[in-house]
DNA sequence: CGTGAGCTTGACTTGTTTCAACCAACGTGG
DNA sequence: CCACGTTGGTTGAAACAAGTCAAGCTCACG
């Protein structure tokens, strides 16, 4: 792993494109781990976090579940998925990971990923060494706060993720989903005119819902019939998000 | 709240009655910090825990969605659960708490509680300073490193809780859920002959498993018809765990 | 040009929910 | 002591949601 700090001197070469719910969180960690890299180089290296960068192809597994990983990614470009398994195939996507995501807080403690992380499009991916983490996290308290918060976040979206599969029907299931990735998006700046990029495959959106990808089809059918919603290519349009957000139903 | 230390003089009288997951955790977070509680006390009640103990009947929340805690809860005896609810009144319990469990680690840095808190029977609680235990978790890295793990078995233990509801039929949601509780009681040695302490309701069953009590009650009935369990008043025994865990098939 | 991944649609089956009725156990207050 | 409401469990029939199977289609890619 190169011990080069992250560059940032062409303003067209950020290396995170977006940076997800920075509404949300007191602030954006990952951009603030990369500061802290560029910083580092000012004072000598000696505080520098050593990284690497990898291009990832789409549908390409980046670590899978009980792997033990080197250092923490940080997604830059692309969607990736987080996801568990059964040992006869039945996969259950646990997230969804838009640039400027860390993975998990979880891999800057513990090595060991619990879950599969995927490509769901082409994917540049930042992998930052653990341990210089964990010293930058000393040396910043309020890092620690952030990743506190990170944590907590993680653990209010696997609660609603739960009652999500358990108790709400495939309708409700989807439109929760449509919803909260676009309102992911917009935080970022990454949504104009109710357009948004949306390469999730029917398979993703049916993982991620606990549904079979017929079903999930079907209702996404349904959706472009009603006019809720409008699919081409590789973005979706929210035609009519107060449509969807009465099917949504009941927070 | 009391600035009283834990007394354990009286052996009949020890404030925990079991410990989940003794062998599941490098050590007992409950256990440890009564301790440093009592230790506490010895050094002149500088580094005492302040606590209060509470009895709550069964089918009493503990507390709601939301709702800012004073303390930390501990479990002390009963058995309690856990839950998230939409809005129309349908429920999903997230995980049962026994003996010995701290309700989430989170509550010890976020006093918002993201879930309601309620006894599944008569419940014995101990709920401890917030600040308290803090600063025994300053003195004591070996209790941050504790909670790290408590942590970390936290959100395995939500995705693992995902992929159930989401991709899992009912009758192996239902086996899963007995025997995942029947090993953490076995492992607290509450489980005699394959006899185990069973209290809860087919209500209970149905919002962990995310399904209807009319049909979690029809398979219940169905593993009793087909000998893999029997049920008597408020007990349950295993009669074939094997056939129990081919049924609850793929890990 | 062939191949594989992905989307759409329809007919059919299965799993799960809904509704409803009934019964047993239990605690409470008259 | 009994009447009564509440809570919890059981069962059956009917309605519905979701899954399965199958076929045909487009599109991108090598």
């Amino acid at each position: 792993m190169n011990r080069k700090p992250a560059t940032a001197s062409n303003p067209g070469d950020r290396p995170v494109e977006a940076c997800r719910d920075c509404a949300a969180y007191k602030s954006c960690f990952c951009h603030a781990i990369m500061c802290i890299a560029e910083a580092g180089e000012n004072d000598g290296g000696a505080a520098a976090i050593a990284y690497q960068d990898q291009t990832i192809a789409a549908r390409r597994a980046i670590c899978r579940e009980n792997e033990t990983l080197d250092g923490v990614p940080f997604i830059c470009k692309g969607w990736a998925a987080t996801a568990v398994a059964l040992s006869d195939g039945r996969r259950q996507i646990l997230s969804f990971l838009l640039p400027g995501d860390i993975v998990s807080a979880i891999l800057i403690f513990d090595p060991v990923s619990r879950c599969s992380i995927e490509a769901v499009t082409e994917l540049q991916v930042r992998t930052l060494a653990r341990d210089d983490i964990k010293a930058a996290l000393l040396r910043h308290p309020d890092l620690m706060d952030m990743i506190s918060d990170i944590r907590d976040h993680e653990v209010a979206r696997a609660a609603q993720l739960s009652i999500d599969l358990g108790r709400r029907t495939a309708i409700e299931r989807i439109a929760q989903l449509i919803l909260q990735l676009s309102e992911r998006l917009a935080r970022c700046g990454l949504m104009h005119d109710g357009v948004m990029d949306f390469p999730l495959r029917q398979h993703h959106i049916a993982d991620a819902t606990g549904l079979t990808v017929v079903h999930a089809g079907n209702i996404l059918a349904d959706f472009r019939r009603g006019g809720l919603i409008e699919i081409s290519g590789r973005s979706l349009k929210l035609a009519d998000p107060d449509g969807l957000r009465r099917i949504a139903g009941a927070l």
